[in-house]
DNA sequence: CTTACTTACTTGTCTAAACAACTTTTTTCT
DNA sequence: AGAAAAAAGTTGTTTAGACAAGTAAGTAAG
């Protein structure tokens, strides 16, 4: 049984700990005008190798609908990606990148990974694996699939 | 559908279980009308028993001072709190409790816990312990006092 | 076939975070 | 005392999340 006060900790220290993690994230990535959500989209689209379409996005980022409809029109202001209807459901909008997106990949990953890997150098290995094990369990007890 | 590198990095989870656990709290919250963000500051002033000046929420609460104002107005609105400029110092207002804001203290307290325990419980107490240790090391890590 | 349902996406509204720029009031410095 | 700096709040703009409601296209069922 864990005593109330710990609770209360872990909820507030979960949400903190994710705020400083944004706000260093969103400097990073500010000189290439992307934020951490669009580089989320971005890293989804480099990894995957080809085209998805929104609803594609919208699962794998755990993201709603409407925000990804709305991401998606800033992605492609800024030319990073670009919309190409489906040839065989109407319905459907393909999402591709730019030849733009496509050559900022190694650059910008670059950055975001020695980002992360400036706070959890600091950490040992055990430490990380054991808070790497509590987040997915805490993510699945939170319905997260 | 989620690409490895992204769902293994540490930053990715962190970010993702805070947004789940917020999802979670927004249902438990609405039925008064309240955001998670809104019961932080209610939390603290239901806490120190006093009134606080926005500055002081800006400091409890790691929020901007744009966002504190703007959402000491919308609580000010509900009928949550209400303003009084300090005597001695013409720039400060003051946050005082109205009586509708005193009297769901215990309340919305109650449903928040219960929250926040329906998840921890699933935790035993080392592991709890561990977590709580990495994400504080964390916080210190990316600067927060 | 056409009515109903479902899927994919968009639009609108509200709240919040980040950042810049501003006003007003107080403090500091010379 | 007067100018400069700092402190406390406010306002404006952009991005994002949550939720409700909408459109358009495809699927299923009578």
């Amino acid at each position: 049984m864990i005593p109330k006060f710990l609770n209360d900790a872990l909820g507030f220290n979960i949400h903190r700990v994710g705020v400083l993690f944004r706000r260093e994230l969103i400097r990073t990535l500010a000189e290439y005008n992307m934020t951490p959500e669009q580089w989320q989209v971005m890293a989804t689209l480099w990894a995957i190798h080809r085209p998805l379409s929104q609803n594609d996005i919208v699962k794998s980022t755990m993201k709603d609908k409407p925000t990804v409809s709305r991401m998606i029109q800033r992605l492609e202001k800024n030319g990073w990606i670009e919309k190409a209807p489906d040839r065989l459901d109407a319905r459907i909008t393909m999402i591709q990148l730019t030849g733009k997106g496509s050559s900022y990949k190694n650059e910008i990953n670059k950055k975001v990974q020695s980002h992360f890997a400036k706070i959890f150098r600091h950490l040992d290995e055990d430490e990380s694996i054991q808070f790497e094990t509590t987040l997915k369990k805490l993510r699945y007890l939170l319905g997260d699939d």
